[in-house]
RNA sequence: GGUGAGGUGGCUGAGUGGUCGAAAGCAGCGCUUUGCUAAAGCGCCGUACCCCAAAAGGGUACCGAGGGUUCGAAUCCCUCCCUCACCGCCA
């Protein structure tokens, strides 16, 4: 969440930040900030009150342990005990309240973020490789995985309903080689420490990393919602060190897990839903950085370079836009997706987006009160980033379609070989 | 699932109703002594928030979390969370 001292400090300047975005949460800065005045006249009060009770109640320890009565004064702290139950809960509220509305505002864009209104306003940063030249027709990853038996989706929904996958036979350990590939890629190459964390996690790790309280209705809740199915495993490795000081020594702070993924998808019906681009669960490498504020915009850039070095030793051709300040998400000051050529998606192919490398800057520190002591001794609040390392089946659908021969066999990248056993499937 | 024991500052660890935000030790910072190192002595040494234009200063809260009892709670009561141990069950 933001800073209040800066919108206190500076309004202005937050309103048109936010403005950037398309201005649905300007409104709740002057709302926050009417929250903010009454909760500060409120607390003052109320420690006022706290005070007098205080020296009031030492005053009778004394009277009695000298044998004095306290009669009179008893009944005057009695009095201020009343009041200060009433302002307390009114304190307590109107706190309550303001944290609620911080939550439900984003982040501020940062002042590199391209000013645009939605996704068809995203520049194109970079890209690599190029398109493959294949033969006619060039079949999508479902034509594809259906002749090879790479995975079925059929199945699948007899298993769990649309929206699912199961991986079979050479597609499921595809799928097993790429992640062994790319954990080994980040631990080995790009200094990542390994995490394999839980699947489910406590709402207030939803709460830290921003799924909460905005998006509930994207998540799978259990518990009666006091325990959720991870979306992302930004979730569990981000909140890894929440609560926490950090030595500045040991910053950045740098992490790889794979991990599954759930996710409702909630109002995406009918969206992308042919084969396994876009399904309820499925599995993700995801890389994770906690780092100083000085820092984080250097470890922006090298994150995302190592997430993109994946398909680069794939040799899969993609690109890299930025996201504009309409199109980025709730939680980011910057972020860039990294989006692969897939050869047979919609006719003529397509960029599936398979990473999305963000920084949060304070933004989620702040919500779980995660911070680092610096060179001064003092506290403050880390910055953290994250990016996919990357996400499979959409990994696995560009693989499959650019490696495609004209014989019906698909070509293995020769860095993934080793991993997976073999030059090709057929 | 059952039973039991616990959760105090960066760490160890006292404290069972009043001057306790919290003894003591360790670690850290500063000064003094010392040829250097080591050691010793003295002092400082938590966080968040509020008031103040700011600094200086003042105040409130915090002893796992939330409620309650009380004039007053680290201390008593209740609920929850977490940790540890043992038993049962189990991949």
């Amino acid at each position: 969440m933001l800073d209040i001292r800066l919108i206190r400090e500076q309004p202005d300047f937050v309103k048109s930040r936010l403005a950037t975005r398309g201005g649905e949460d300007v409104a709740k800065i002057d709302e926050v900030l009417r929250v903010d005045a009454e909760r500060r006249k409120a607390e003052t009060a109320l420690q006022q009150l706290n005070a007098d009770r205080k020296r009031l109640s030492k005053e009778i320890g004394g009277k009695r342990s000298r044998g004095e009565s306290s009669e009179e004064i008893e009944t005057r702290v009695r009095e201020l005990g009343d009041q200060i139950s009433l302002l307390n809960e009114q304190t307590t509220a109107v706190e309550e309240q303001q944290k609620q509305l911080l939550l439900g505002i984003a982040n501020l864009p940062h002042a590199s973020a391209p000013v645009g209104k939605d996704a068809s306003e995203n520049p194109v940063v970079r890209s690599w490789g190029e398109k493959p030249a294949l033969g006619d027709p060039v079949l999508d990853h479902v034509a594809l995985g259906t002749r090879l038996k790479l995975f079925d989706p059929e199945r699948a929904a007899k298993l769990s309903g649309s929206g699912f996958i199961c991986f079979t036979g050479a597609g499921a350990r595809l799928e097993r080689a790429l992640i062994q590939f790319m954990l080994d890629l980040h631990t080995r190459e790009h200094g990542y420490l390994e995490l394999s964390p839980p699947a489910l996690v406590r709402r207030e790790c939803m709460v830290g990393t921003t799924q909460l309280p905005k998006f509930e209705e994207e998540m799978y809740g259990l518990e009666n919602g006091q325990l959720f199915l991870a979306p992302t495993a930004e979730v569990q490795v981000t909140n890894f060190h929440r609560e926490e000081i950090l030595a500045a020594t040991e910053l950045p702070k740098k992490f790889v897990a794979y991990t599954p993924c759930f996710r409702r998808e909630a109002g995406s019906a009918g969206r992308e839903t042919r084969g396994i681009i876009r399904v309820h669960q499925f599995d993700k490498v995801e890389l994770v950085k906690v780092t100083t504020p000085e820092e984080s915009y250097a470890e922006h850039e090298s994150l995302t370079a190592n997430a993109e070095r994946v398909l680069q030793l794939l040799g899969l051709h993609y690109r890299v836009i930025e996201l504009c300040t309409g199109d980025i998400t709730f939680g980011s000051a910057k972020s860039y997706d990294i989006e692969v050529w897939s050869p047979g998606s919609r006719d003529s192919g397509t960029y599936l987006e398979v990473s999305t490398c963000s920084n949060f800057e304070d933004f989620q520190a702040r919500r779980m009160n995660l911070r680092f002591k610096d060179a001064e001794g003092k506290n403050r609040f880390c910055h953290t980033l994250n990016g996919s390392g990357l996400a499979l089946p959409r990994l696995f659908a560009a693989l499959i379609e650019t490696g495609q021969q004209p014989d019906g066999s698909i070509r293995i990248p020769e860095k993934l070989q080793p991993y997976f056993g073999a030059a090709e499937i057929r």
